[in-house]
This record gives C-alpha cells, sequence and structure tokens, in this order.
DNA sequence: AGCATCCTAGGCG
DNA sequence: CGCCTATGATGCT
C-alpha cells in the first residue's frame, strides 16, 4: 500500500496528466464510503474543471475549478488507475472520466478505499509541513506516554507517515520504535525530527528516479529496516520484528529504548 | 490503550 | 496451488 512518498509521486503524475481538463461524468460502483449522495457528487463535480492533483496526508487531494474538492484515500489496498474511455478495471470504487476521453479509477478489492467531496480540514499537520519542527514534536511526545511509534502514525498528530515508514524513520532517527514518548530527550527529538524530513524526501527521490510515471502499487524495496528481505541494517545490527496490534513493527538493538 | 473489523491479491512456500 | 500477509482508520471494549 502506497505510503506518503509514493502518493507524493502519483499526485505529481496525476496533477501532470490530468489539471487543466473538465469533468465529464463522474460515477461511483461502490459509494459504502462516499459521504455525500453519488447525485450530488455528479451535480456538485461535473463540468468542472480540474485545477490541481496535490497530496494532502494520505490523502490525495483533486482540486476543482469553483472550490471543490474531491479527496481520494487509497487507505490499505486502493489503487489508481488511467483508462481511455471506458473504464473497466474490477472493484471499482470511483471513476472520473474527463472531457478529452481519459479517465481516473480508483479501485480496491476491500471497497475500503474512500472518496471525500470536500474533506474537512485536519487540523494536524502534514510530515513534510515546515511546521513539522523540533518544537512541534516536543510538545506533541510530552504529553503521553505512549510508544512513541504510535505518536507517528497518529493521523491527528501528524499526518502522512504510515507502518512502514515509521519504521524507517525511528531506526534513522536511533530511537526505538517502543520508547515511552514523554521520555525522549531533547537531543533525540531533533534527531526525530530532521528523520522525518530526510526519510520521506529521500524516499521519494529515489521512487521518482527509479520509477518516474508511476500512479499506483508502492515501492517498497530499497527500505533499509521496514523489509523482509532484509536481514541487518545498513550499520550491521540483525533487525529483528514484533507483530503490535496486528502489524508488524521492525528495528534493531541500534536504537536507543527509552523508558 | 489495545484489539477486531473490513475480507483481496500477490508473493512465497 | 493454497496459505499468509500487508498496509489504514474506525469503533468498540
Amino acid at each position: 500500500m502506497p505510503e506518503l512518498p509514493d502518493l507524493q509521486v502519483f499526485s505529481r503524475n496525476l496533477d501532470k496528466k490530468l489539471a487543466g481538463k473538465t469533468l465529464e461524468k463522474v460515477t461511483v460502483p461502490n459509494d459504502k464510503k462516499l459521504n455525500v449522495s453519488v447525485k450530488s457528487l455528479q451535480s456538485t463535480l461535473q463540468g468542472q474543471k480540474l485545477q490541481k492533483v496535490h497530496r494532502v496526508g494520505k490523502e490525495l487531494h483533486l482540486d476543482f475549478k469553483d472550490g471543490d474538492v474531491l479527496g481520494l484515500h487509497l487507505m490499505l489496498r486502493g489503487q489508481l488507475h488511467l483508462f481511455e474511455n471506458k473504464n473497466d478495471h474490477k472493484h471499482t470504487v470511483i471513476a472520473l472520466l474527463f472531457d478529452d476521453g481519459t479517465g481516473l479509477a480508483m479501485t480496491d478489492g476491500f471497497g475500503q478505499a474512500t472518496p471525500t467531496l470536500n474533506p474537512e480540514d485536519r487540523e494536524a499537520i502534514d510530515a513534510l509541513s515546515p511546521k513539522m519542527t523540533a518544537a512541534f514534536l516536543t510538545e506533541q511526545l510530552q504529553s503521553t506516554k505512549a510508544a512513541v511509534k504510535n505518536v507517528l502514525l497518529d493521523q491527528n498528530i501528524i499526518r502522512g507517515i504510515g507502518n512502514a515508514y515509521a519504521d524507517e524513520i525511528l531506526w534513522d532517527a536511533g530511537i526505538s520504535p517502543f520508547s515511552a514518548a514523554n521520555k525522549i530527550p531533547e537531543a533525540s527529538i531533533k534527531a526525530l525530527a530532521k528523520s522525518i524530513k530526510e526519510v520521506l524526501h529521500n524516499a521519494e527521490k529515489h521512487i521518482l528516479k527509479e520509477h518516474p510515471d508511476i500512479i499506483s502499487g508502492e515501492i517498497r524495496d530499497f527500505m533499509d529496516i521496514h523489509n523482509p528481505h532484509k536481514t541487518h541494517s545498513p550499520k550491521g545490527a540483525a533487525i529483528q520484528h514484533k507483530t503490535v496490534g496486528g502489524r508488524k513493527t521492525y528495528y534493531t538493538e541500534e536504537q536507543e529504548l527509552y523508558k
């Protein structure tokens, strides 16, 4: 499943491909997760010009000319596909057809991928926002004794970090994912702030270089720690894993456990 | 805070 | 060829 760096590349490519086109028809074969009726979605968006595609947290935002926004969240298994004129992708949740015959479909066998008309602005800041500073992290981490990894994953605090990148970031910062958030010293919080930016930016750069045109899937092969094909970290420690709450955490002894 | 829920498909044995 | 797992968010206990 795609995480922030993948989505960043997708949004870029979709913007290149679709911005400036007028939405002719939107269909929602699976409207279980849609926050408005299909009719109201259609009457709001059809006929509007798509101005911009960009990423907000783990969601893609399609900004239309009159200020309406279509949010697309891929959740666990959602995928995006471009099509010409007719969409035949299986498990289509929503399909957008533009005036030149180009189409975009979001599919999901699980049916969990979520389209949202005019998603509410959330207070949580984006992981790549300039507001994501060591000072911000200090404030957030001090207020809870929860495991630091859970804080990174909490979309109500920071938007955009998922399970795989949380492990990469924490290894890079030298902090054990099981550390109590309020026990992490200032110097390590600074390292963490730096690692969040660096790990996400480097991943995006890598994906863009190796897969410049992708709009779907996830690229994971280059990950150093959260990677089932690797046994040792770049610095040589054995990678360990532990399943917490149904999802796997990868870590090494190179990471300090604060408790 | 922590676990069950959604219930597919691709990868690996 | 069948089993296993992977990722997110919500809502319950």
